[in-house]
DNA sequence: AACATAAAATGAGCGCGCTCACTTTAAGGG
DNA sequence: CCCTTAAAGTGAGCGCGCTCATTTTATGTT
């Protein structure tokens, strides 16, 4: 029984690696699950022993990912900066963790995070959503906004998050310099408004 | 021949039309496009001759409503108001628009709206996307900003149209309140950093 | 009316993601 | 060592969007 569990495991990761090396080497699209699955030694309906989905089977890549880019930044956050400044930093360790599965995460983020309503998809992206707005919950409460229960700001952020993000999986421009400049802007954009009063709007956003 | 046109585009405005029926009573994953040929009284791969495909036939609906959303801006636009209060307008005009379509528009302006890069999807979600952004950039024109060459701008403003589109499309809140927050929201923030000097980025954006 | 030809409609078929009834494997009990 | 039983693996099959070789229809010509 224990051993079986490890084989298991061991079977799960066997996938996990597969469609990783596909995903990369011919996109995400292009590659089938019945590739994976050839390439991995097993049979198609197998595979969906583990993974409900292929989104899923992706998108656990891109959730380990954002997990490691938020405890990145509780390391490297050393609580001095300003609110611009760790915002900067979370999305940059964020894009750094991402950065290996760049060549197929295009489809798989349009798919999972978009804040578009959703039926019946994988939970992945979901839970990445919330635990990375969570994480700016945090640091935006930490500068003194109590923004969090603050839907509209948040809604605005993850707005400007996709935004970043689509851009930078594209952004051929040396270095990711242009997704610099994007990053910068929104985030410049976004704390100056959430900082000052925005009392003329007449909109009572709940807070 | 005329005549022979003359149906064919009798037949195209039927497919239209049953398609918009189903889509709205089913919802347009739900929808198959067997469904629609039959409807139609047609084989389904007639439907294919029309439209190339089951997104692009969707698209269709939603580019002209955005068509008209122009059209309407432009006939409303007394030209007094300030740059906020005409943006505000023509999001609002465009929503107005979209509204018959709201119960299936989700799926279909996340695949073809998205900012992510696409490969070879209908290309009526970028000429939507591109007119949209002109009318922008003429209003931001106008009141003096030579914005449309700024693309970080630009960009932004998508990302912020986008959510708004996502949020509103599922907004139950009476008579889409809360949609309204957001795009005053959204817009404020929007023109304020544009307007403003936000010189300590270094983000050099012309002005 | 008979024919030639191009336009339009057709539906069997393909490859996809995914399902599920079934087979195989292997861990524990006698 | 065999037997029980539950977990793990299997692949034929489904419904989908879409294609394309073929058939049907309509138009213009003689």
């Amino acid at each position: 029984m224990r051993i079986s569990q490890q084989a298991k495991q061991e079977t799960r990761t066997r996938i996990q690696e597969t469609a990783s090396e596909l995903f990369l080497s011919q996109g995400f699209e292009t590659t089938t699950t019945r590739d994976i699955a050839a390439a991995a030694k097993l049979a198609t309906g197998t595979l969906f022993n583990y993974f409900p989905s292929k989104e899923t089977l992706a998108m656990t890549m891109v959730t380990e990912a954002f997990r490691q880019g938020i405890k990145d930044y509780r390391q490297r956050c050393d609580d001095t900066g300003s609110l611009v400044e760790e915002l900067f930093l979370f999305v940059s360790v964020n894009l750094r963790r991402l950065r290996p599965l760049r060549p197929f995460l295009g489809p798989v983020l349009e798919r999972s995070l978009s804040p578009f309503p959703r039926k019946a998809t994988c939970p992945e992206g979901e839970v990445t959503r919330t635990e990375h707005l969570d994480t700016v919950g945090s640091i935006l409460a930490r500068h003194g906004f109590v923004a969090p229960s603050d839907h509209v700001a948040i809604t605005i952020y993850w707005s400007l998050f996709l935004g970043i993000l689509a851009f930078w999986t594209n952004d051929e421009s040396p270095n990711q310099q242009a997704s610099q400049a994007l990053i910068d802007y929104s985030l410049q954009m976004f704390v100056q408004t959430i900082s000052g009063t925005h009392a003329d709007t007449g909109a009572d956003h709940a807070e």
